[in-house]
DNA sequence: CCAGGATTTGCATAGGTATGCATAGGGCGC
DNA sequence: GCGCCCTATGCATACCTATGCAAATCCTGG
């Protein structure tokens, strides 16, 4: 019964089976063509009858549209972007546009893996990593193709991106820690070529210069674990011990509780504050039970999603840079404050 | 500074450039075509010259193939898929595939997405969703396209599979507890409708009687953090509280930490064993420490991709079912047997 | 019953590349 | 120096669908 696959059907053959033209078939699938039902009802008996479906490539090759977007992502093992991905891919195929997944290597070069996107003749291109140079971007806008950056920024203004509040939500955490009253803090930096750590860096001396409070003490882990939980060993083995670390995402923040909880014997909250940015789902895990800065995801995805649809419309579209605003999310992994706590969307929040 | 995209770029435009035929310009890029290296130089030249790339869509509409591969999968919030995926796409990027990745909601119907999946002339598909009807892989199979299933099997032996040892594991896992002193266990099931799930209970159970104990307590999880959190409060409320619980996999065994520890202040393993399958990241944070049964990303994304190749070559290739033998991982999350440990790959394990 | 407008239909072509075939060119041996 | 063979090249066509245009059909109102 294994019956071969001889020949792909195509729109000719359900003509022929139809006994109309090879138009009618194709106007058939396009929306809003002019075909009349009792043609349209024909077509659609045949095309069951045999198993057609409409060859995607053909016709993108014809209309110059793919309905294909390009994603770009690295650091998978980081939850955020897993649920980003799925959250976009989702949004997308809702809208009749197809995810191709591009995965770089952290340090990898990006000239070959522009090739590829460019060549697949994608719609538009999302950038979701935090490391990938933006003369990927450059290029892609060249080529007159759209492009988001998702949770990142570059210097160029003529692309659109999509991030969270780094500078305000860093800043706010600056002001719970202080208010906490917190005074040794230490800023634990992801990859420090990535804008989102130079914005929550730069937001989090904002707000601990205006509390007052002496510069930070600062380590990189570079947005893994390996590094950050060796950050936090060179940390807490120093010679002043912080009693307050921001860890520039989640996903870091977890190793370092690991760290100063089985390493160094410390207790989280009361030895030592930890606080990250994300709000990824392991930061509620009551394993780790995370005081963060939230980034929401489905915000920041509509936004994405909303710059691609009306970039795709009108390319001459200018850049918009969307900043989702976010919450700190208040947890147990840092000393409380005395007040300044709300609630929003079921979770406890604190403002200053 | 901002120019328009006039016109996409061609072969035949290179062509003339270079002052060759737009037939040199495509054996410039055909592997083992016929062109003198005079000529290809030339080519080149002219294709740096106008950032010329070639259109992969419209080269798939000739050779018949779009190499491009369609990985359909569900539940991003479990890391293991994120992880498969990540390596999955490295690898096939390796061999010049790309991924069109395709979310699932979890309930919804496949249809409308093997549409999608067929018109965009996929080489191949991956499968990677416990839940997704095997109607989705009959039917691709149909159509003659050739289908893996990942973490995943299927009644039809005519489709090819790769999965983690699942009997095997979840017997050794039930050997491991009743070692280690248990007497009254219990199986948290995950998708009731996935073979993962099935195979794992059939081990366990299996492994239980070998041993002599009593069947286990039995709830369901669904394979998602609320579900098998809820089955836990269920499980220890309930008359005979077991003394170890075996979760169909990590992603509700931290869940099912969480909730003994926290809802019910019990010491995990002192008072509750609990252990896992999958080996996820997570597992091996120090605030859970699971442990668990290895399902090994690697030698089963390289099984994956190799059978992919092979149906590739040769679709009439007979089907395979590859089991990955994976190892029983022996961290802190359950009671320990008094012997049986080894070393493998740096890890702890146990073998009866 | 007819004219005229609106709607539907088919024809032909375009979109960018790969490839079979025939031809042109080059090198080598005798 | 000639013939032969092998390599390199160009021409023409095919892949499958969408769409402008002209022709055909239908419907409506007078």
């Amino acid at each position: 019964m294994r019956r071969l696959p001889s020949r792909p059907i195509t729109a000719t053959d359900v003509a022929r089976a139809a006994g109309v033209s090879q138009s009618a078939v194709s106007r058939t699938f396009t929306p809003g063509a002019s075909v009349a039902p009792a043609t349209r009802a024909k077509v659609l008996e045949a095309v069951k009858l045999l198993g057609y479906r409409p060859n995607a490539l053909a016709r993108s090759l014809i209309t110059g549209r793919s309905r294909i977007v390009a994603v770009v992502m690295a650091y998978l093992d980081n939850q955020f972007y897993p649920d980003v991905l799925e959250e976009l891919s989702g949004r997308l195929q809702e809208r009749d546009h197809q995810v191709l997944l591009f995965t770089a290597k952290n340090g990898s070069a990006s000239d070959p893996l522009l090739d590829q996107v460019m060549r697949y003749q994608v719609d538009a291109v999302v950038l979701a990593s935090t490391t990938l140079s933006s003369a990927l971007a450059r290029e892609c806008r060249a080529a007159g193709v759209p492009v988001v950056l998702f949770n990142r920024t570059t210097d160029d203004p003529d692309v659109s991106s999509v991030t969270g509040d780094n500078l305000g939500g860093a800043e706010r955490i600056a002001a719970f820690l202080a208010a906490g009253g917190h005074r040794a803090l230490a800023f634990m930096a992801g990859s420090e070529t990535s804008s989102t750590n130079r914005d929550r860096e730069r937001g989090f001396l904002r707000g601990i210069a205006r509390a007052g409070l002496p510069k930070p003490t600062r380590v990189v882990g570079h947005y893994t674990l390996a590094g950050a939980a060796e950050a936090t060993r060179a940390l807490l083995s120093g010679p002043a011990r912080p009693d307050a670390i921001f860890c520039a995402n989640d996903h870091m923040a977890i190793a370092c509780i690991d760290v100063a909880r089985h390493a160094f014997g410390l207790r989280v909250p009361e030895d030592l504050s930890v606080v990250g940015f994300d709000d990824v789902g392991a930061a509620a895990w009551r394993g780790y039970d995370l005081t963060t800065f939230s980034q929401p995801l489905q915000p920041m995805v509509e936004a994405t999603v909303g710059t691609l649809m009306d970039l795709l419309e009108n390319p001459e579209e200018p850049p918009r840079a969307a900043v989702i605003k976010g919450e700190l999310v208040v947890r147990g992994s840092a000393r409380l404050p005395a007040g300044g706590f709300t609630t929003h969307e079921g979770r406890r929040v604190w403002r200053p």
